[in-house]
DNA sequence: CATGAATGAGGCTTCATTCAT
DNA sequence: GATGAATGAAGCCTCATTCAT
């Protein structure tokens, strides 16, 4: 289906993804019927089928592009930054706020990790995100800067906390005004767990949140 | 659907829930057919409707009684821990052999989060693990035991954790022979990231993993 | 299923057939489910088929039991007169009595008839009816009381209004307080209508409503 | 459900409005399954879904339709009449040639009449029918021609008498080639009874059925 | 390219009836 | 006599996909 477009084909391709991935967010990759998408779009069924070999397909579309979307907004955050550690926080900054920006496709990537069918797919997309992460881990340790752990479990953990945390206050906060708020409390909050964890620092004890 | 139950019949009913959960896990709620469980099982397929009120039914009950379980193997581990921090390391080593020993019901919360339908279901569950945790944070803070963040942050960062470590160490281990020891180094893995953070704690440059 | 019964046995055969004609009347043969009788009168499914074959056969015997009661009716108001176009009027009003006493078994049989199932049932009783008023209409016409049209056609055609204003002001009515004014009024416009018809009797134009 | 329909999707649907019809009319609404339908038709199941909502949906159409039909051939028939008495007799007239040439929809309006379900479409087409007969019989009062009673209930009667008549000889008579015949007697006994009732006119001895 | 129309497998659920206890 | 439990055929409806026009 890597069919040649016009650039008005290529614009109606995009408006279905967006119409799908809107959809599917919202109720699911069942429960949402290529006719529920086609009709939002006032189009005929022949369309999508035009677009994409299935409804299967089409998700897929929608998932590898978020993903590379999220990973070009990392890797553009990552790159300003040398030490290993602030690298660290920037890419947590940079995904709490695409997150925001794309709660729809942020919600579909957490969905589509539990789908038997597409999460092999997900799943190739955080180890890359993993991948990404571990170079600088293990500068951070060679450094000296970073506390000498398996770096892919700490990988595994920074992506945790970034997720819990973009649920918990992302998610909640909708998409009113005070959205990118939320995402600045959301990220800071993740950064500082990540990088001091619960306790306190006892050799310092005045230690405050140290700004990222 | 409270239906007054012989032996038999809650024993008919638990057969069902336990099956219906291993196919909702492995196959997702849309794909998983009554029919499929009712075959799996042997029986009519009015049996599930004599036990359940719909799929939906049955699905809200086996998500119900997952975190009714999930939670009372918390308090039981907390609850020999006086020190608060200890109560959460507790806490996260207890859930974590939970996730392990019941990985299909660890699979179904995690899918049922992302269905507009449970979501609200499952939230509720885990509001309710969050809150479970708080008193332990203030009592640490408190006690300048832990840092002065908010403390529901730190409990959505704590449960981030453990839920991403699971996934990435407990499910992918399987249940080979070494599933326990998967469960006790993911648990520690968690545990130690959410004490100490990634930093290394300058005043204490030999700090290295603590024994939870 | 002629079964011999005991008194308990009779009482609880009747409960379920009034319990059952309840239900038959207000949701229709078919959305009536032998749970929800039994379910309704508090007893096991197996009560049900112990005192009928089948749901069918209940509903017959519903149909028949309602049919000799209101014939039993007619008969009884009928015998006290001895003018035949009083034995029609008398007929007219104990009918509509007994329509408004039993407006559940009214409406089934009405919806009885309807049905292809249980249509030549009802239709018995209704020639069954007309047959019996066939003789006072001869007997009119005999005595030159009456006019001397089709006496079978006649027949049908007071039955006709009878239930055409059963329907309109019985049913309307409902079971308030003034269930028995309605019908009394029902009664004489149906013996109004069918003794003179919509004409005005022009060699008697002084003619008004005659009290039957 | 208001879909554009091309000329082929509009003869479809009246199609599938006509088999359904008959289906209803003979089986009943229950006993006359979606697939019976279609199968008779020769089409997939989805057909039908595409023309209508629901099976529920497809049957008030039908009733819509055959009340949309039959006021229509009482209006024309009653346009050409200027006295009253004669503009009801042409209402009749016409009304029991319509049953006559449309018993499987006469059957159906009857049986909708006594489910639950249907009962106020139809009442309301019934209302609908009488308040059309209402202004006539109001000028034949006031022209000194119709007895002065409740004009309403002259109404339901009229209709009543109508039905009944219809019911025992149209239905009776099947639709053989003495169909026509069968309305026609029908049609002028109703006349008959509706202007006259049962007593013989005293004044006028002579009386004998009067050619509408 | 696009649409209205069609297909038909398959899903959820109901329910009359039967039966072991 | 009675009940809870079970059966399984059958019904309504959805929906991904295809195709003639």
């Amino acid at each position: 289906m890597s069919r040649r477009l016009t650039p008005r084909g290529a614009e109606r391709r995009r408006a279905l993804l967006d119409t799908a991935a809107r959809h599917f967010a919202t109720d699911g990759y069942h429960p949402t019927s290529v006719a529920a998408i086609v009709d939002d779009l006032g189009v005929g069924k022949g369309v999508f089928y035009w677009y994409f070999d299935s409804k299967d397909d089409c998700y897929r579309q929608i998932l590898v592009d978020a993903q590379r979307s999220l990973r070009a907004v990392q890797r553009d955050a990552v790159a300003d930054e040398h030490d290993p550690a602030r690298r660290i926080d920037a890419g947590i900054r940079a995904s709490m706020h695409w997150l925001a920006d794309n709660r729809h496709l942020f919600a579909l990537l957490e969905q589509a990790r539990t789908d038997e069918r597409f999460a092999p797919l997900v799943r190739r997309g955080e180890q890359q995100m993993v991948a990404d992460t571990l170079p600088h881990i293990r500068a951070g340790i060679a450094a000296g800067l970073l506390r000498r752990e398996d770096p892919e479990l700490l990988a595994v953990a920074i992506l945790g906390v970034t997720d819990a945390l973009a649920r918990a206050v992302v998610l909640q906060a909708g998409d009113g005004p005070d959205a990118g708020a939320a995402a600045d409390r959301a990220a800071e909050a993740a950064i500082s767990f990540c990088r001091r964890g619960l306790l306190v620092d006892e050799a310092d004890p005045r230690s405050e949140r140290t700004p990222a």
